[in-house]
DNA sequence: AAGAGAATCTTAAACGTTTTCGGAGGTGCT
DNA sequence: AGCACCTCCGAAAACGTTTAAGATTCTCTT
């Protein structure tokens, strides 16, 4: 490995004005710098990140905390989008990021333990068993935080537009005819809460009386248990003509549950998803659907967390919202 | 932050000494290891991995390089569940995972020089374009490497048995009747070339001839690439009644193609895939694939970097085969 | 009683940087 | 000539660890 030291001898500087020249600093003349710069092309010279780290503070790294309780969390089809531009745009920004676990060579450690260890400058929270109390811990940390698709109060959080996402949907479905409207949601989260929230404004905006037992708890990305729900609705005396899904997977239990009831989508049944993830447009029908900005929410993440780590103590926790956009598909059909 | 200086100092023992008891090294006696220890947990020490990264050259980090010419490397569900498996394991094994880019603070790097800078103890590459002359520098660079799902010739691979795969594919729809069969694969990789190989010698094995225009090249990933190659397949004067799909997502776009056409999956065209992702389970009807055992492949590719980097320059690059298993589905129908 | 050897602890150097501070030399002004 | 002021560069300390080698004490052995 050639060190700066290396550098120094072989271009006749010092040590401190190689490392100067290196960084760019004002106090070395234009001339001495390209030449050292050139030695220390010529030699091969790559900085150590763990010596400029010790040194500086500061890692240039991002921690993502990325796991839930099923574990599918980088198998998570919209959670690896967001991570994909968090990753791109962090990258542009100059950091790089790794992964927080809660294990530390052999042991096992908190994440907060874990983030401090690695000196990340900041951390990304994203698809994780909130309630977990070690989440809680990071999240209040002091180390900069965003989460990603949830709201905390102790940090700067990233959402997608929820209400206004499932207003969309029912004024969409509204206006090709349906009033007996089922909505299966998710987990009871503050994402969920606020899809329950526009479902009912806008139903209530728009005049139309959704019985009780059209609102019903299901889980996020659970075919089965979607299918299971679907199931029941349709068994209700009076049942929907549309089903509104936690998301695109869901929908896809549900579609499977009809088609084994002998009805079909979207002639028998309506329906839509949430969240817009490619295969809910290239399946047969293509799905109707939300899809939510993943690009410009790992994007926004990764602006904001630099953003807190550069402004260093002065940062404010703050909510960002991204609007999402209505996919018109062919699961809905127009009645009436 | 507390520094092993700080706990030496409230523990009365020198930094030395403490360092020993935290990395429980022979020379200090129980009790003292035991009371430190207490001592930096009261006082909330972690221990700083820049630093002792610089002092013993091992960071404790894999490398990852993920992303591929379309940018859709995290999204891949295949390699995603490699990825994550992979992850799994080498934080039992002790290590943490890193991405690495080509960028570095601002400048774009090298990925070689990337991941010198920021010492990763070995590389995982992964879902890359193989081609690009910078991904063969990282493989030959001296840095303990390990490819998944692609063969190299300068470091480890993990390979799934793509021979057999194609192989028990064919069998199983040989046995269902089919001998005008299809097969639609990927780009001309090692990978590619080993499933050709696997479906011509069992076809030449069970005494069918396949005729040239039955093989074709399409991409993989690409639901319009197969999409309109199914059209082709099946506007020949003598259209195939079984299609081999490079891939799961292949298979959709060809499904989705076909329905266009008026025909119907399994009653009119039989179709397999090829990876066995979760999604061909949930969809209708389930897809008949062979699974690729992402668990193991993820599992192996951390054993073998662990293995490398632990036991230094003396490791022999060698491939490992992981056998799949066949997902018998709905949409191979028996005839004749 | 003296020396050997084991057990336990400390001193100090080193890892590769960044950065503060000061020094040397040059220029321009009075 | 004397002074102030730049510009450019180097010496040295510091970041938090690990580790080789030496120091000290204790226990045996003879």
């Amino acid at each position: 490995m050639v060190t700066i030291k290396m550098v120094a001898k072989q271009s006749g500087y010092s040590v401190a004005t190689v490392s100067k020249a290196l960084n760019g600093a004002s106090d070395v003349s234009a001339e001495t710098a390209a030449l050292i710069r050139a030695v220390a092309s010529d030699m091969g010279y790559t900085p150590n990140s763990a010596a400029r780290a010790l040194k500086t503070t500061r890692s240039y790294n991002f921690g993502v905390l990325f796991e839930d309780a099923t574990n599918s969390g980088l198998t998570h089809e919209f959670f690896s989008y967001i991570l994909q531009s968090f990753k791109r745009r962090s990258e542009e920004l100059g950091y790089d990021i790794s992964f927080i676990s809660n294990r530390l060579g052999g042991r096992s450690v908190s994440y907060t333990e874990h983030a401090r260890y690695r000196n990340y400058d900041g951390v990304l929270i994203a698809s994780v068993e909130f309630r977990d109390p070690a989440v809680l811990e990071l999240a209040s940390s002091g180390i900069p935080v965003v989460a990603v698709d949830y709201s905390f109060h102790r940090c700067g959080s990233i959402l997608s537009d929820n209400i206004q996402g499932m207003r969309d949907l029912v004024s969409h479905v509204y206006s090709l005819g349906h009033r007996r409207i089922a909505f299966i949601h998710g987990e009871l989260t503050a994402v969920t809460r606020d899809r329950i929230t526009g479902f009912q404004r806008q139903c209530l905006e728009l005049g139309i009386d959704i019985p009780k037992e059209y609102i019903v708890e299901g889980r996020y990305h659970s075919p089965d248990v979607s299918g299971e729900l679907t199931r029941q609705l349709m068994a209700l005396p009076n049942p929907p003509t549309c089903i509104l899904y936690p998301d695109d997977i869901s929908y896809i239990g549900g579609f499977n549950a009809l088609e084994r009831m002998g009805l079909s989508v979207p002639a028998d049944v309506s329906a839509v998803g949430y969240d817009g993830v490619n295969l809910s447009q290239v399946i047969t029908p293509r799905l109707t659907t939300l899809r939510q900005d993943t690009e410009a929410m790992g994007e926004r993440s990764a602006e904001e967390l630099a953003r807190a780590v550069e402004e260093g103590i002065s940062y404010v926790p703050q909510t960002i919202v991204i609007p999402g956009t209505l996919l018109p598909g062919e699961t809905v059909k127009r009645i009436g």
